[in-house]
DNA sequence: TAGATTGTTAATCGATTAACAATC
DNA sequence: TAGATTGTTAATCGATTAACAATC
């Protein structure tokens, strides 16, 4: 059973609501109350959990710790996924930082740049290698997804690399379009993009 | 009229490739080779340019100059539109550099935070003031969008000094999700959920 | 019981794709 | 003409929302 790509979107941030609602001492929340802390309805939320299999025990809200447990068994491996950064310059780094520790099941254990001041060098708390080893690094260390970070211009020939080295899934931050085989699953971010849109839509808004 | 959310998006990298395709002295693009360059097809293409009223001339492709006045007429302000980032971290720096140049009709014109290492100083190409004197700011200086980039404990307050100072488009690269008036367009990306959300389906992939 | 909440089916909405006539 | 391409309607697919019975 596969889930819909929105519900495995809303599950992950759910997730970290309930991390949220454990630290503060709350056992059980409702669907309405979930709902108003995204963008979203109570009927979407119980909608999802229904997706995932997972009902209140006496319909006075959802317990929080169960469903941070039952979240983690339908989106984390089991065995945790091992993650590289490609390119480490301010994008990378940033996500570097910003992820590390965030996920214990989900890790970024590399990165890789090409500039001889950042290679050899732990960067936002993680050692960087030079790009021609990063092909060995993946196969050797059963890396399984890797985020590209690099300048634009350089993506297709990384990507290149890293389906021939056997990654899994990529995250591409450039603004270059990538095409992948079946066998990878492609996420892309384009920032630029991003904010055209708002550009757009904040014409519409009246005003 | 106002165009779909996706259409709107794909338009956006549309003109990249445009730009570059006239770079490289190509007068003219077939649907299924701009279909080719992005994750779409030949029809979808043509649905998107329908959607905006431009046709080809005689039916052999598409007049790549032509075509990207079109989608500036349709997607850029006549005036341009201001932005600011607020967050000079390493998230904001990137955003700010890898933007600044990139879009005549949409400039970062300012930056924010609160350490005052940076306040006062060019980062990234552009000045950064004291998060105190953003409201200011934007009321004087008719700020259109904000870009978020702080840490995200401090994005609700942000936002709503944001919302406050008129602002009418916030993008939220902060994992807090937001609310904003229906005056405000949002736009969220967050960047935990989509390395989650490939953890998933590279799962799902067989292996 | 009455009110609130949940779980689930059916209806609706939005976006993509199939089909095809028209044009070069 | 024949083959390729475009422009557009209708059908399909996927996701959200409405409706409502069941439960506490």
């Amino acid at each position: 059973m596969t889930l819909p790509e929105k519900t495995v979107e809303r599950l992950s941030q759910y997730r970290r609501t309930l991390i949220e609602c454990l630290a503060q001492g709350k056992t059980h929340i409702y669907s309405h109350q979930m709902a108003g802390l995204h963008h979203t309805t109570a009927v979407q939320v119980r909608r999802d959990l229904m997706l995932i299999g997972y009902s209140s025990v006496n319909k006075k809200g959802y317990n929080v710790r169960e469903l941070i447990d039952v979240i983690e068994s339908i989106i984390d491996h089991p065995k945790g996924l091992k993650v590289i950064v490609v390119g480490m310059g301010n994008l990378g780094r940033a996500i570097t930082a910003y992820f590390t520790g965030k996920r214990p099941k989900l890790s970024i254990v590399a990165t890789f740049d090409v500039d001889e001041n950042k290679v050899d060098r732990v960067i936002a708390g993680v050692k960087c290698y030079h790009l021609r080893n990063m092909q060995q690094f993946i196969s050797e260390n059963d890396i399984s997804i890797a985020i590209i970070s690099s300048p634009p211009e350089t993506a297709v020939a990384i990507t290149e690399m890293l389906v021939l080295a056997g990654i899994k899934g990529i995250l591409n931050f450039t603004t270059t379009p990538l095409n992948v085989p079946h066998s990878v699953y492609l996420e892309e971010y384009d920032m630029i993009t991003s904010i055209e849109k708002i550009a757009y839509f904040v014409k519409g808004l009246g005003d």
